[in-house]
DNA sequence: TAACATTATGTTAGCGCTAACATTATAACA
DNA sequence: TGTTATAATGTTAGCGCTAACATAATGTTA
């Protein structure tokens, strides 16, 4: 005789046995308990109590053709940045139905692609992913996605779907319009990774120096190398090496911000007499440190917050307002940028 | 008619149509292509990359009574020690056919408990978990869980099943006998969240500076509040407040000791000389900072990397020597706890 | 070349659930 | 009171895949 034996764990026929009811009925007593009686409702959530029944999830995406997976793909695990909008959409899905497939593509686009792949072949619910520079094919495939997708962190006019985030250009920008209306004169940038994110913001503060006339190519220095504190002192010191009038930089995050820090505190350089320091983020650390460090807050949580919230609407049948969501980004002017006037050369 | 319309993707039955084939060989061909012959399986290739066909996982899942889900949880998506150990868990499963499923607990017992429960509904093929301080009816859970289960970041001599990480009850003594062997005099531990592990650390600390003759509960200052830089500078004001003759701090993790030296900085207390700091884990930022920062540094990375790698062995039927991996720590000794011996009070 | 082992492929049923339709109980109304 | 709308429950088939067994093709040995 032909038998196979399942997990062994109950399943729904379990429970409607020992309930007295068809399988139907408790799969709409446990999916929506308005549909079912009061009666048969109780009995039902007493049987799944005694049983200890937990719904196979992969028999209901197989039978409903749609599972309660929201695929998320982030470039990094480790960057804070990316580790609050997770810890947003973890936090707004809590209470959901929903499950996180996360997926890291290491900042490779080939990866992502790959990861894309899989997802969809799970027939998620929705789709996250960051920034706006996938590969054509990684477009297409999302594009052809029949679900929901959201890219986040970043912003441009032409969305896959939805989109929340802000506009790293302008970001780039304000950082460089502020250290030209503080006095500083010879403005560097110092760039880790240098992934499409950190491009932009390079290119917006390129353009704000230009517009204040204290554009100097010679001033920028990046790497593909990913960023970190100790990169941070490093790139400052290859820096002031070449250029030793160099009096503020700009980094393309908070971790080579705190390290450029640490690299003038180490170089017996004031900060922000001798030189003017601002990260990108504004990470906890910024406004802790000593002196406090100017940074470009962005607001990651209320991100991944917002992309959920415009999934749910979608999936609810109410398609959100707008489409395409900037959050923009506040600049916090702290110590680090801020030099008595008459300091000013 | 009663039809129901699938998802609309190919099915392994298009492939198998347009390969000439049946349908399990298409699944063998997929999943084990030795047990193909070549032609058959290069039919086969060709129709799967014409149609764009990727398996349905679910389907997969449900029909073999087992899904390559990894359920992992841990209690913080932000703490970059977490972070370090998910990014190799991710990075040792991305050739393989498993997925992560990824929870988060917030650090709250319940919340975990829950997380085990949805993820055992999945039939995972693994399961890892942060931690040894399950409450008991999530460890019931684990235990009468089909699958391996690998707890890690600590170390017991009670294992559900498995266990990668290490003692930080000895990671805690060991701080604490470096400040006393330093010649600090009056060493206080500040301490933020206070889950069960930076509990165990505090009790190897105090451990230590009972042996040493330095103990002092008036030194000990904690909190249930999530740590964070500025707290750390935050709590070493409030016990500089109670006790000005301080001369060090063991703190419960870098941030803590990173807010503890900016701390330092604002008050004009020379580090290492007038104050020794200590931190645990040794994130990166810690040598970068100035003065470079003492801690106890463990290797997050390898966890997760071993964790994975006893899962595999495992499952292929080779069950790793050991059930208990202790991969120990390291104290790296810098400039935040290296005074001139002159300056030994 | 018969007898048997091995390898390659196929047939069929079923994993646990839910969509779609069918039926019955209950309420609402003329 | 019978007719019809509505709510509550049930029956059946099928989602897409793979386990388990069945069969055909090929190799091996005496």
């Amino acid at each position: 005789m032909r038998k196979r034996k399942g997990a062994g764990r109950p399943t729904i026929s379990d429970v409607a046995e020992r309930a007295g009811v068809s399988t139907i009925t408790v799969s709409r007593a446990l999916r929506d308990p308005s549909k079912v009686s009061d009666h048969l409702r109780r009995k039902i959530n007493n049987a799944v109590r005694k049983l200890n029944y937990v719904p196979h999830s992969h028999a209901s995406a197989l039978a409903s053709t749609r599972s309660n997976v929201i695929g998320v793909i982030v470039p990094s695990l480790t960057n804070n940045v990316f580790a609050d909008t997770l810890r947003a959409i973890y936090d707004e899905l809590y209470q959901g139905p929903f499950q996180v497939q996360l997926g890291n593509s290491r900042y490779v686009a080939k990866d992502e692609e790959r990861l894309v792949r899989t997802f969809l072949g799970q027939g998620p619910s929705a789709m996250i992913v960051a920034g706006v520079d996938q590969t054509d094919a990684t477009r297409e495939l999302l594009e052809n996605a029949e679900c929901p997708v959201v890219q986040v962190m970043d912003i441009s006019d032409d969305p896959i779907d939805m989109m929340v985030g802000f506009s790293h250009f302008e970001g780039g920008r304000a950082a460089g319009v502020h250290l030209v209306q503080k006095g500083y004169k010879r403005i560097g940038f110092l760039g880790a990774r240098m992934d499409p994110r950190s491009h932009r913001r390079m290119e917006g503060f390129k353009e704000a120096l230009r517009s204040g006339g204290r554009y100097d190519p010679d001033l920028i220095v990046t790497t593909t190398d990913s960023s970190s504190v100790s990169l941070g002192g490093h790139l400052l010191e290859t820096l002031r090496k070449r250029r030793p009038d160099l009096d503020a930089v700009f980094c393309n995050n908070d971790d080579m911000a705190l390290g450029a820090l640490f690299g003038c505190q180490k170089a017996g350089i004031s900060v922000p007499d001798d030189m003017g320091i601002i990260g990108f983020n504004d990470l906890e650390m910024m406004a802790a440190s000593y002196p406090a460090l100017t940074s470009i807050r962005t607001d990651r949580y209320q991100i991944g917050k917002r992309a959920v919230q415009m999934i749910k609407s979608v999936l609810d049948g109410e398609p959100p307002e707008q489409k395409i969501i900037d959050l923009g980004f506040e600049l916090q002017c702290r110590e680090s940028t801020t030099r008595p006037k008459s300091k000013t050369r």
